[in-house]
DNA sequence: AATATTATTGATCAGATGCTCAATATGTCA
DNA sequence: TGACATATTGAGCATCTGATCAATAATATT
């Protein structure tokens, strides 16, 4: 059945049969490179956070509705392909407007933290970003885990300086973040996470509300905040007041 | 290289070199088919904890320092090796004990909770049961997701029991949980895998004190869930302390 | 309309991978 | 000590899978 030595009469008696159904008479749909390079890659990014990377190339082919000699002509080597969608994936991914939002002053902090990470979320709760951030990390990725570390490192010192600030606390700079501090905000940023986990990979539903109950994670987080910022205030030098009145 | 033709002159020379280096020499050692199945199915659980399920009989084997035709001998395929892998990792997994901490009244429930939080936790955290659980998650397995909702069931009703009588609020029974106190738990026990996820995903550190760092988390928990019980108390019917009465 | 360009195909290859089986060697028991 | 039962081996099979390339056909160009 694989090998016929028959000639390929592809269009033997119908050469115009354009109908709905059958893959046989379709016309080839010819694409410039970059339209379909970016279809492939939307696809692969959909396949393979479904299937793990281990999908195989053949049925990533088919589910795009191509030969695997056009998927190999636009990337060379699987390999290549997921690096492609690591880049994809991981790369410019930090919002400019989220330093912006968590640094800006004139409002409050409380109001930021929850609209940063109300938007921040939507990336950490989309089914093919937390999977193949997943899949990833689980496989070794450097990218992955360089990925955790700068968005952690980043999110983390930010919020710490505006938590220690609202609260008259020394900058980072002169104290650096604590492990309590540090462990706070991992809470936080897991609770929220694993709403993602909950629906895309244990298929026990997530909150009927998300927007809602990452407000809820988010308030109680500063309430938790504002109470260790004042309880290891207990044991610091300057008084909360001061630094204020020397800041501004 | 692959095939010689030459017949196999396993002990040709040196019949007893037994010596600690080649595995030339290496006397073949026999075990009785439990002890051997034994060694098998953990040495697959630390393999494919590591790898994935996609990881290769033929590297488990070496890895097992068995032939492939061994490990098929105990699982007849690999398939089967995984159901087993499963079976281990998700089955009788509950400890009774679970429910005797988080029920036993005469104890104070946040200690109870502290308790059950850090005994529960080390099956979450250990590298060998999250990353199966990931990924078999990922791959959808049923036994996996099956196992989630089982232990959430099972520890949210508790748990939500002994908040509500703790509380002096209605029981489960007369009263299904609401959907803010579900994730409030949901929120806990997100907090708490997420420490396995930092560790054995991502690579960035976990805490230097694990058990110090949940029994925080557990009692910030306290706290939150002692705020939600009274703010939904007020929308409720029956007072606090009546139902205390009519229950004792 | 004829020609040129190149996106697309599908048969095919080489190496990987799950699994088998006849041959072999180990421990045990009489 | 010799013979038996069987745990163990490793070459080998069939299929899968990433990747190739000459042939084909859809569009652009003249």
């Amino acid at each position: 059945m694989k090998r016929s030595s028959a000639p390929p009469a592809r269009r033997g008696a119908k050469p115009e049969r354009t109908g709905p159904r059958a893959k046989r008479g379709i016309k080839r749909v010819r694409l410039s490179p970059e339209a379909r390079s970016d279809l492939i890659l939307r696809g692969a990014i959909r396949f393979f956070a479904e299937r793990g990377f281990q999908g195989q190339t053949r049925d990533l082919a088919k589910q795009l509705g191509i030969s695997t000699g056009l998927l190999f002509r636009y990337f060379p080597t699987k390999d290549a392909l997921i690096d492609r969608i690591y880049e994809e994936i991981f790369e410019g991914r930090w919002k400019p407007e989220w330093d912006e939002i968590l640094g800006n002053r004139s409002r409050d902090l409380r109001e930021r933290l929850i609209a940063f990470y109300l938007d921040y979320s939507q990336m950490l709760h989309d089914y093919e970003w937390g999977r193949i951030y997943l899949y990833s990390g689980l496989g070794g990725a450097g990218i992955a885990q360089r990925f955790a570390r700068m968005v952690t490192d980043r999110v983390y010192a930010r919020e710490a300086d505006e938590l220690r600030h609202e609260f008259g606390r020394q900058d980072l700079a002169a104290e650096p973040l604590s492990e309590p501090e540090i462990e706070l905000m991992w809470s936080l940023h897991g609770s929220i996470f694993y709403i993602g986990l909950r629906k895309w990979v244990y298929n026990v539903g997530g909150p009927s509300d998300v927007p809602g109950t990452v407000t809820q994670i988010v308030e109680r987080f500063y309430v938790n905040a504002a109470e260790l910022m004042r309880s290891v205030a207990d044991t610091k030098k300057p008084p909360a007041r001061k630094r204020r009145l020397l800041a501004s």
